[in-house]
RNA sequence: GCCGGGAUGGCGGAACUGGUAGACGCGCUCGACUCAAAAUCGAGUGGGCUUCGCCCAUGUGGGUUCGAGUCCCACUCCCGGCACCA
């Protein structure tokens, strides 16, 4: 061995042998039980980020791990490689938007490469080629032509000034990024994918994904909202139609004292031609940006219409509003509004001195306060003609009964899950595969003329997507009736081709089919791994897709990801890193500097992979000092000479108590790191426990004596091995060095000696009134007899209980004595 | 606004099932080596005090318990998502 560690040779010697040896590789017919580990695929940005390096170390880790406990493990890596950026960067700098994400590719391919990612690279895709979307084409096609695909105006961000519709994160505090203009919203023809279809197994479905984070499976209920209760009707005095509501709370329905309309809704864009104060609200709504985040924090504004409704039970008058907090997209556009059990309600009320009138009574029988609030638990009702006295639960039932039998309104489950708009009204994108003939409509491209080929050499100077001004793209004859006609300029949300491509890893060189049988093969996803900022749309997105899929015959399960790991952000002085804050990190500089395995170290022991990572300059250092001390160790043990391959195996009666000790550590230590990483995916106290075995392995690395020596080596070893996971270039170099043929990527995982495990005593806490006075050491399995009287017998403990009558001794056996005196 | 999460020494974090708060690392202090510095090695390191030990301490305020960082209630601040950023 060399005298220092040299990272950059190791680092590079180990990934020439991987290379050469086709390490990755993955193969199906591998007999070993396979192991599908995906980390969420980058959007092709031009560098690493520090969240990129975080995201896919935690991957490798757990494939390399996988792999070390004998699986068949496919890791690939690919490119989401659609997206706004591109088209910005073609903006400000010129340069095509295919081109430049190539370039990113080749050069973040490199960067991947430096860190010792163990992919099969063979499988590598990227979502703008054509081989890949030609098939999102098609199966879009499919889907429309059962159904699940239909089209609908919505409303977008139009930019006045640029004439250009924008993304929501293009719009800031209602105007355009660039122009600054007040953006307004307008409606246009969109493509829709229906699932809604499948709410109900979206949701139901979370309950058999246990290896999900809860959280996230509760921000996917809540996204989903699916929500019991009555849609009812209210006649209009003096006019032929009727307000539709749907109200999950029926047993408040005698305490509505207004209505509310969208402004948005037909009724009050009528109302507002005559009434400059609808009017006003109706123009309101109109400008600013779409994002629900916008709409929700906007002023409570509302306006009388003059109108009313009429009560469906008692036949009374209630005034008819417009007020913008209640949205068109939900529902129907209108509520019915119950000041006293509702708390937006209740805020409206006020601020336009509208009446309100409790109906529900707490249920406990203390008073009713809504002074400063609605009352919105469940309780019993009052002042509800035949319902009174009712408890909320039985009147809701009641109560929908009775309207459904008066055929005023019906039981029905709403969900707040709202279709799929695919149509982004851009130009890096996979292009919709449709075609609009002034004859037949709207025709589907025929499968054999797929793909509709994004055309890669556009002009983007001019604004909005080049393809509605390249007829050389949109003109087209209809498939039908051979009349000229124009293809769909509109080109697909990026999260259609993030929906699907980790079974298309699977099978990434099929080219007459979308899938193959290899795609059941390796899915569902045995571990998945991405940011937490994903936990709704894109992972809501894949799993309807992966059902889709099922229900086409391509794949036969119904979940796509059994597990879910979602790690944290990367901060630096506690914040994102970003370009815009000029606080970022480059993986690069740190490679370069203190090596692939350094930076891999580091970035799994800052923080477990769920927590935000706080980055530090010395924290680095300090792993990359670890990494020269663990290489010492094992050049100093080595340089003791030879010890012999195969002695008599260690036995714990024939060593003294320290040698003892020391092996237990070194099999403690395999234990907690099998947890950590295994289990747990606690790779920070895995490292943490890794560091303590190395601490206590470099006290005894001078010692003489063969037996020390044969502990060391099973120590140093364990050491090696437990990080060949995340520290792989050093692991493989060590492992060889200790003089191991086979290399460290395919050795087994390190298994503990329950015989070393054992100890003879062991020490207790004692307390006092729950107050830490002292410890007793006592034999394994001492009685609690024993234990009391050692613990009453402890010097301190007599302080603290002399003059007081002891009440009881609490007794957590091997662990802890609590005597309650007083 | 709605949904989800977080808060522990000077810093990142540990404490897994309610049972020794602060593992491990960084930083800092002192010492060794050195002409000196860096690197390296060794020792110490939550605050306070009357220091064989005691008191205080896990965002704030309450509660449950023999015992609470951990459970419950109410709050404060920070972060993520909110359907066209990916």
């Amino acid at each position: 061995m060399e005298e220092q560690y040299q990272p950059h040779r190791i680092e590079a010697a180990a990934q020439a042998y991987w290379e050469e040896k086709q390490t990755f590789r993955a193969h199906e017919d591998d007999p070993r039980p396979k192991y599908y580990c995906l980390s969420m695929f980058p959007y092709p940005s031009g560098r690493l980020h520090m969240g990129h390096v975080r995201n896919y170390t935690i991957g490798d880790v757990v494939s390399r791990y996988k792999r070390m406990q004998g699986h068949n493990v496919l890791q690939p890596m690919g490119w989401d490689a659609f997206g706004l950026p591109a088209e910005n960067a073609a903006i400000e700098r010129g340069v095509a938007p295919a081109a430049w994400t190539r370039e990113n590719i080749a050069a973040m391919r490199e960067q991947l490469q430096r860190l010792g990612f163990g992919y099969d690279w063979q499988r590598e895709l990227a979502t703008c080629d054509p081989d890949y979307y030609r098939w999102e084409q098609w199966l879009f096609i499919r889907l429309y032509q059962k159904g699940l695909v239909y089209r609908r105006t919505a409303v977008v961000n139009w930019d006045p000034v640029d004439q250009t519709v924008l993304a929501n994160e293009q719009v800031i505090d209602g105007r355009g990024w660039r122009s600054g203009a007040l953006v307004e919203q307008r409606e246009i023809p969109q493509w829709f994918l229906r699932i809604t279809d499948y709410a109900d197994e979206l949701l139901s479905g979370l309950d058999a994904l246990p290896g999900w984070p809860t959280q996230v499976c509760n921000m996917q209920r809540n996204w989903i909202g699916r929500s019991e209760g009555v849609e009812l009707r209210f006649a209009i005095t003096g006019r032929d139609e009727q307000l539709t509501v749907f109200t999950t709370r029926p047993d408040t329905l005698y305490g509505v004292t207004y209505m509310g309309l969208a402004p948005e809704h037909p009724l009050s864009l009528e109302l507002a031609e005559s009434n400059p104060q609808i009017a006003e609200l109706v123009a309101e709504a109109r400008t600013g940006g779409t994002a629900e985040a916008d709409l929700a924090t906007r002023e409570k504004r509302g306006a009388d219409t003059g109108l009313t409704a009429i009560h469906p039970l008692t036949g009374q008058p209630i005034p008819i509003w417009v007020a913008n907090f209640v949205l068109m997209g939900y529902g129907s556009g209108a509520v019915m509004a119950v000041p006293a059990h509702d708390q937006r309600d209740w805020a409206f009320a006020r601020a336009y001195g509208l009446p309100i009138e409790p109906v529900v009574y707490p249920g406990d029988g203390s008073d009713l306060d809504i002074s400063e609030g609605a009352f919105t638990a469940p309780g019993v009702l009052v002042d509800s003609g035949p319902f009174s006295g009712m408890p909320s639960e039985r009147a809701s039932a009641a109560i929908a009964e009775r309207l459904e039998a008066a055929g005023q309104g019906e039981r029905r489950i709403q969900f707040r899950l709202r279709d799929w708009g695919v149509s982004r009204q851009r130009y890096w994108g996979a292009p919709i595969p449709m075609i609009h003939c002034p004859h037949c409509g709207i025709v589907p491209v025929p499968e054999a003329e797929l793909p509709v080929v994004l055309p890669e050499q556009v002009d983007l100077s001019g604004g909005g997507s080049p393809l509605r001004s390249m007829p050389e793209f949109y003109a087209t004859t209809c498939p039908q009736c051979g009349a000229a006609a124009e293809r769909e300029t509109d080109t697909f949300d990026t999260f259609m081709e993030s929906s699907w491509y980790f079974a298309r890893f699977a099978c990434p060189d099929q080219h007459q089919a979308m899938l193959d049988e290899r795609a059941d093969q390796w899915t569902p996803v045995h571990q998945y791994i991405g940011g937490v900022e994903h936990a709704v749309l894109h992972l809501l997105y894949a799993r309807f897709f992966h059902k889709v899929l099922r229900d086409e015959g391509l794949l036969h399960s119904d979940e796509p990801f059994t597990r879910l790991l979602t790690q944290g952000m990367v901060l630096k002085e506690g914040v994102k890193m970003s370009k815009s804050k000029g606080n970022t990190v480059d993986p690069q500089a740190l490679v370069d500097r203190f090596g692939a395995d350094t930076v891999r170290l580091f970035t799994m022991f800052a923080a477990p992979p769920e927590q935000s990572l706080e980055w530090s300059d010395s924290g680095v250092e300090g792993a990359a000092r670890f990494l020269r001390r663990l290489y010492a160790l094992v050049r100093d043990h080595l340089a003791h000479g030879d010890l012999p391959a195969d002695g008599e195996p260690l036995s714990t009666a024939s060593l003294d108590s320290e040698q003892q000790a020391l092996r237990r550590k070194v099999h403690e230590t395999i234990v907690k790191a099998s947890d950590d990483i295994g289990k747990r995916f606690t790779f920070n106290t895995a490292i943490a426990a890794v560091m303590e075995l190395s601490n206590a392995l470099a006290k005894a690395v001078g010692e003489a004596d063969p037996v020390t020596r044969r502990i060391v080596r099973e120590g140093v070893e364990a050491a090696v091995l437990i990080l060949a996971p995340i520290t792989p270039h050093l692991s493989h170099h060590l492992w060889s060095a200790l003089g191991h043929t086979t290399p460290v990527v395919d050795a087994p995982w390190p298994q503990a000696d329950e015989q070393a495990l054992a100890r003879a005593e062991v020490e207790l806490v004692v307390q006092v009134n729950g107050k830490l006075r002292g410890h007793v050491t006592l034999p394994v399995g001492a009685d609690e007899a024993t234990a009391r009287e050692a613990a009453l017998a402890e010097a301190n403990v007599q302080r603290f209980i002399e003059g007081k009558a002891i009440k009881k001794v609490v007794l957590v056996p091997e662990k802890l004595i609590n005597v309650v005196a007083q």
